[in-house]
DNA sequence: TCAATTAGTTAGATAAGGCTAACTTTTATA
DNA sequence: TATAAAAGTTAGCCTTATCTAACTAATTGA
């Protein structure tokens, strides 16, 4: 069984990579930072991984996921979400308190746990960031997004999903009054400073990288991601 | 914050001391085996708890939980005791399922989380094994009650508790047919070799100690607890 | 009451996961 | 293309929680 900590390099190598567009690979000095140890500690715990057969690395060379560290690190995900999920619809907690909570209870092992738990929750597609959730394979269908720093102006973009789930940034998303599914126009993009005034609920916000770039939107127009070929 | 293993030390003291009538104290030995470590161990942790005032101890003395450490140890039966019966209730797992999975879950800290639990159970006073759930300060009222191998022939009690979770004991509780708050009769007392025959919903049953021991029982004539001065 | 048994302690080792400091590769750039 | 900067590694140390082996204290009972 693995240990709480294999999970988080884990769970950390899935975002890094397989959530990371356009990369399959990644250095030892960015999962450091992503998992906030030194680059030392991520050099040894690399080569104890690859000894499980969980990563594929050679020294000097980048981390990759196997198939079976792959799937482990699915799972930790897929456990994290719906507690996620669970702490939101049941217990009442808001979007921006579920994150920490789930970061402890994804780590409950048992496969029958999570599944009865995925039942009782009626199986949900997303998690309350508008994340999807792997399926009991640890499968996953990431659907067509892109973020609201990609809009231009005159767009009328959907809120499918946030890429920061910390209490600062939802808090921040919540003051805006955003909520997922919401929509909104783009009324003007300032190329100097990239900073984009949006419209939603008829109230105008002017919002900087800091948020754009981790909202994921979807184009009103095209709802149907898989089919999406507009540029908007 | 106290580590996994160091709830674990105190959550074995209130089960050796708090649970354990006429006792407000353990040996090293004692609460090595309860733990499944060895004796040295303990003896290395329980100076460290004792650095931490979550213990009285003096060396070649016994072991007692101060005021912080009982409370402590409360929390994480308290936690405990709400998962089960969270696992129990909506998840339905079955009695002798959840103990294990508990283990796990009552290492989640949040006190507000077990607090909305508490509240979505809407809270519950005793868990799945019957036994008092302690309150949101730690504390709890532990109700009268005997062993069955106490119990006299000719007395109907009614079954409020199981001592041992095991999952092996509470099979053979199922097997039997016994739910909490079961009545039942004893039919024949053997002194020489503590054999009881009990009768539950009509059938008989010829149990042993190691049943009887495991088995907290109430006379059915004094239900009323804290009332109870009858000898039965 | 003293010897045997039981209970408890200490010292030294191990494994996991982390650190710092010093070193080596790789890469990027002047 | 030489060299500085960035990226990565190694060695040695720390802490937590565990162990074994050897030792000491306390209790028990003949």
């Amino acid at each position: 069984m693995l240990s709480f900590t294999e999970e988080n390099y884990l769970k950390a190598l899935v975002q890094l990579t397989i959530f990371e567009d356009g990369k399959d690979e990644v250095g030892v000095n960015k999962l450091a930072s992503c998992l906030t140890v030194k680059p030392a500690t991520v050099s040894d715990m690399v080569r104890k991984l690859k000894a499980k057969s969980l990563v594929n690395y050679e020294k000097y060379g980048k981390i990759s996921l196997t198939a079976v560290g792959k799937k482990s690190g699915m799972m930790v995900i897929r456990r994290h979400r719906l507690w996620e999920t669970f702490l939101q619809e049941k217990l009442d907690f808001s979007w921006d308190e579920v994150h920490e909570l789930a970061e402890e209870l994804e780590h409950i092992h048992s496969q029958k746990l999570i599944n009865r738990l995925d039942q009782f929750l009626d199986f949900p597609a997303f998690d309350p960031h508008g994340d999807a959730i792997p399926n009991v394979d640890g499968e996953i269908v990431i659907p067509f997004r892109k973020t609201l720093s990609e809009a231009k102006k005159g767009d009328v973009v959907k809120i499918v999903a946030v890429k920061d789930n910390s209490s600062e940034f939802l808090q921040y998303v919540d003051k805006i009054g955003l909520v997922i599914q919401d929509e909104m126009t783009i009324k003007e993009k300032e190329e100097f400073d990239s900073l984009i005034t949006i419209k939603i609920k008829g109230k105008q916000h002017v919002v900087s990288p800091r948020f754009t770039d981790n909202i994921f939107v979807v184009c009103a127009k095209c709802l149907k991601a898989k089919d999406c070929t507009c540029k908007h």
